[in-house]
DNA sequence: CCGTATCCTCCTCGATACTG
DNA sequence: CAGTATCGAGGAGGATACGG
């Protein structure tokens, strides 16, 4: 009889693999990237400074909650910066910081790859899903 | 009285991103890229083809729903092959195809990315966590 | 105008058990 | 060895209502 059973050691291997997967910067950065709003916000504020209303209009179908819960995170990261003038009634700016423009051609590389061979995936899918025996 | 309310017209305006989104390129490629998962595969498999056996032992802490869940997902998209031999006990290889090998260089980019600047995001993330009051 | 707080609903993912 | 089938917990995200 072992000291450990195969479910032990395959939780301790997960375990281990999370807390590999908490440090892997890779990880880190698409975890961001993948988030549905990130990039639209990014490319949002890719021309210029952008009011908080503004960006809730040019981001359709966004939700309050997902726009602030994007936005601080961003923030967070440095990514974006917030600027808040106090008039009356309040009036919030968000801009790109140099490290958040620093990740546009970033995204302008995956949406190029995109655009070049998403039809040849659209294509194997196609055929894939076609030929249900084989 | 308006022939929409508010809440009509987001929600209109939600699914028809919806369906903007269902047909962006860039969209489909990030919400591959960003599975916990493809990554991990297909960087496992860059060095050549590799048993599902070898994937699940390389790859530790995955489940066998979830490694297979994964890599039907990239055999549909055509990423990678999926070549049985009907020996006994069966045998199971898989190996990136040209499309996949193409995505490579995407991934090497975003790792470089995120091992050049990670620190700063982790340095902004310190000073936002650090002041509570701004 | 710019949020925060609460509830509630999918939907993903892991665990487990079984098959060719 | 290489899967498939089923179930249940947990989190992400939307709707709604309220606050500075």
């Amino acid at each position: 009889m072992a000291t450990r059973t195969a479910a032990e050691r395959r939780e301790e291997a997960r375990q281990a693999f999370d807390a590999y997967f908490a440090e892997c910067p890779s990880r880190k950065l698409l975890d961001r990237l993948s988030d549905k709003w990130v990039t639209l916000v990014l490319t949002a504020l890719e021309d210029g400074p952008r009011r908080y209303s503004d960006l809730a209009r040019r981001i359709a179908g966004v939700s309050q909650k997902m726009l602030t819960q994007t936005l601080r995170g961003l923030e967070r990261d440095g990514l974006v910066t917030r600027t808040l003038t106090p008039s009356v009634p309040v009036r919030v700016d968000y801009a790109l910081t140099p490290l958040g423009e620093s990740l546009m051609p970033l995204v302008s590389a995956i949406k190029g790859w995109a655009e070049r061979h998403i039809e040849d995936v659209e294509e194997a899918r196609r055929r894939y899903d076609a030929c249900p025996g084989a």
